[in-house]
DNA sequence: CGGTTTTGCGGGAGCGCTCCCTGAAGTGTG
DNA sequence: CACACTTCAGGGAGCGCTCCCGCAAAACCG
């Protein structure tokens, strides 16, 4: 009925517990014949060491919690970013033998849960994904003393180590790339002012008109496509002469190009569009987006490689990944 | 140096043991003025307890697995059903207290860790997404004795309840749409034939053709915008006089608007499509997508609720859930 | 008011594992 | 051949918690 223990196996083997265990975990120092005699009581009773009691003596669990903020409205669902990231970070602890735990950081109560969690020790590490910059999660979790990686700067603290991608780089790519192409009335839709990546985009995008004398036509979103074509709509209204818009990400571009549709704008004809992310679905518009690619899958594992070199006992510097310029039909 | 446990919290408060123990999970039993003595010695320890040790003897972890099928190619990686239904699924297991652990049945090997990782009891329970016919996993984990419950019905196995939505009514609503709307010739691209949802609504497409005396035009997909572009090329080759295609998923029916673009098609005028899920993104194709909506969302939740239950002791059939038609102008 | 039940707390065994320590063989050396 | 040294297996404490049992005091009853 119950589960077979260490110390069945060693009575069916006829060896003792700390044997079993030597052999279980792979240790070095036991006689073969010895090793092959537990392994068949292990297979013939289908012995599998239980976590738990193994945890509460190592001081391991093999785990790591990947807190991705969530948003409470359960509206801007289908996030590239999100499966891209969980996803490629997932593999990479998998390949290391660490569990994933998810979490949503959602709501206060959420983050409390989190924050319980890590201080429960029910996990080794923490990644921290997509995080705002009034999230008090970062430094509520860094006082638990475990070791934490950030996917994606956090904006307003440094407690962490971090893998970005160029976001500065990227955006003043595209802004030029605009700008070659003889645009002269350039807007932007920028993400939320509270994430790293945002402020990054914006600040390159303004820093690349100022420098060629130009003015900023800025409209706010929150990298949802919903929010994008609101922008875009407050940019038309703001300014009907604007020929070209570079948003912060290809959600937001996918949004701003519905938007210009229906106010009888054509892309690229009208109105130049650049996105940032190149997310799968800018191959698929029409016309297919021009974009700044940004690795968000190799910064998600690049991110995990850090974690588990922390764990590891390594030191980490925060990484930034290049990111390059696609260009397509709509620019 | 070391965690405050839970002796370390009885000897503050003068208490035994026992006393704390029950104060910390909640129990009844104790009188107000003790529980409060108790709940100033936590805060002020920070005490907060050891899940393994608990676990140790309660023999519960209040942790559930989700076991998502992963491709091994990194390639289909912004897919919305994964980014909705983990959220959804999360957003209700934290709701009951309990954990996410995330895992990618992509190779052999993965399957072969969920199944020894289900064995050692790590989880309480488990969460099937997206399972292919030709898994081993579902009747691997069956024999752990492990709760079980599939989003979408599992094909070829009849193990464990699930939660689907109606995809035969779905897509017969979306044939007979096309029909109504004057099509003729009437294609469709199929989901990969080892998932129930792309046998029903291949089936169900072929059911309302036949009933009507037209023949199926058929191309196989594997639900990726890619291979829906592919499809829709290959079916243009096979039937050039075809005017409208239902494709079984909304980002195939993305990929088929492209390659009827770019083959020079104007939808809906000379080819209408019609896809299915409505995903968000199915909002901002030009022309936007009809497409039969199946609630994702909801059908994770759902699952999620029906696995909380069996955990609960009550017993749980399959559910399915209705699908809408939504008609917007590629049709 | 004596006896019985109820209430509330403490004692302590035991969950299944790891890892330190001990000791018995086996190996090498002068 | 005596001795030190290495190799490899066993014994057993202890990780932090829950939960059963027991007991004292309070509450109830006729």
């Amino acid at each position: 009925m119950r589960r077979p223990t260490l110390e069945a196996v060693a009575t069916r083997a006829g060896v003792s517990k700390s044997t079993v265990s030597r052999v279980v975990n792979g240790e070095p120092t036991v006689a073969s014949d010895i090793r092959d005699l537990v392994m068949r009581a292990v297979n013939e009773l289908g012995y599998v060491p239980n976590p738990a009691a193994r945890s509460l003596v190592t001081r391991r669990t093999d785990s790591i919690a990947v807190i991705v903020s969530d948003p409470p409205t359960g509206l801007v669902s289908d996030d590239p970013m999100f499966s891209t990231v969980v996803r490629a970070a997932s593999r990479e602890f998998e390949a290391a033998g660490k569990q994933v735990v998810l979490m949503l950081a959602g709501s206060d109560d959420a983050r409390l849960r989190a924050r319980q969690f890590v201080a429960a020790r029910h996990v080794d590490a923490v990644m921290l994904v997509s995080m705002h910059g009034a999230d008090p999660l970062p430094a509520a979790l860094a006082t638990t003393g475990v070791p934490l990686v950030s996917h994606g700067r956090p904006a307003f603290w440094e407690g962490a180590p971090w893998v970005d991608n160029d976001n500065v780089g990227g955006a003043a790519q595209a802004v030029r790339h605009l700008l070659e192409r003889g645009r002269r009335r350039i807007a932007t839709i920028s993400g939320p002012l509270d994430m790293s990546a945002a402020q990054d985009r914006l600040s390159a995008y303004r820093e690349v008109l100022s420098e060629t004398g130009r003015r900023s036509i800025v409209a706010i979103g929150d990298f949802t496509r919903i929010s994008g074509a609101e922008a875009m709509a407050q940019l038309l209204e703001d300014d009907p002469a604007l020929d070209a818009v570079f948003a912060a990400n290809d959600l937001m571009a996918i949004g701003a190009m519905r938007a210009l549709r229906r106010a009888g704008r054509r892309v690229p004809d009208d109105v130049a569009v650049v996105g940032f992310d190149d997310i799968e679905a800018a191959l698929y518009t029409d016309p297919p987006l021009t974009t700044v690619r940004s690795p968000m899958g190799e910064q998600a594992a690049a991110s995990a490689r850090l974690l588990l070199g922390l764990l590891r006992g390594e030191d980490a510097a925060p990484v930034i990944l290049p990111t390059q310029l696609v260009i397509r039909e709509s620019s």
